[in-house]
DNA sequence: TTAATCCTTACTAAAAAAGTAGGAATTTAA
DNA sequence: TTAAATTCCTACTTTTTTAGTAAGGATTAA
């Protein structure tokens, strides 16, 4: 179980955003140097990003990306989420589905993969861009 | 994220055995059955699973699978583990590594993702398979 | 008008996951 | 003693996901 590449380059770029926050755009080629990112890859993120309204945008020259709100009002969970990265351990719906039921009882692991979720969900929850440029994160 | 489906599939064919504890050896074809997992595909995971000890196995006809231990010693984290399933968020080493730093400073959510292994490792140490069986996981 | 940037989609390659196949070894029970 | 049911073990194949590339258009500042 790991976390994608996107997901930890979306949190990555952001957080160089964040320590860029109000010195004007930053071009993803900055980033890309900075954080040794393929810049295409970057714009496909940033593609994601912005529509989920997290950055904000100016083309042209000495344009590039600021964050659409204040390092303190973004969680990991909404770049994380923006960028396709899912925290689903149960792969089950219902009616029943190969692998989690059996015809005539319940998944008896359904609910250990709920408490996984929440649990998982919940720590991105708690942290924002703020926590991480602070270093608040105890170490 | 998301866990693969053999950590989940050893895990719940490991509730499985849980229930039927000390009603002698439970075979394969069995918990093929009951949990609808293809038997070649069980076989690997025991496979795995004797190897760490976690289970016991006797052949023959009216052979099987029994726990090694009781519920109550058997950590979700002990059958994760023995299926492959790695919980490692961070990716980058030192000295320095694509994806993670520039060549100067160190990688910002170096903390982040440390903590997050953490907190997800937490998570299956404090389940055992008795609590699993015994629904004691909130609802 | 040129260079630097964002914007968007489509494609490809590599890696990982999921599952199959086949047969050997062991043991019980008919 | 033989047949059936089981574990044991390795190798292979298919499918899905991830990671990344490519190409070109649109916009803007200098």
């Amino acid at each position: 179980m790991k976390l994608t590449t996107r997901g930890r380059y979306a949190v990555m770029a952001m957080a160089d955003l964040a320590l860029n926050y109000k010195k004007g755009p930053t071009s993803l080629n900055d980033i890309s140097l900075r954080q040794n990112i393929s810049l295409a890859y970057l714009e496909q993120i940033f593609f994601k990003l912005k529509n989920k309204k997290l950055v904000k945008s100016t083309r042209g020259a000495t344009g590039g990306y600021i964050l659409d709100k204040s390092p303190s009002e973004i969680k990991l969970s909404n770049i994380i989420f923006a960028v396709d990265e899912e925290v689903k351990m149960l792969n089950c719906k219902k009616p029943f589905k190969r692998g989690c039921t059996n015809k005539s009882t319940k998944c008896i692991t359904h609910n250990l993969w709920d408490q996984l979720d929440q649990h998982i969900n919940g720590f991105f929850e708690s942290v924002k861009l703020q926590d991480l440029i602070k270093q608040n994160l105890q170490n």
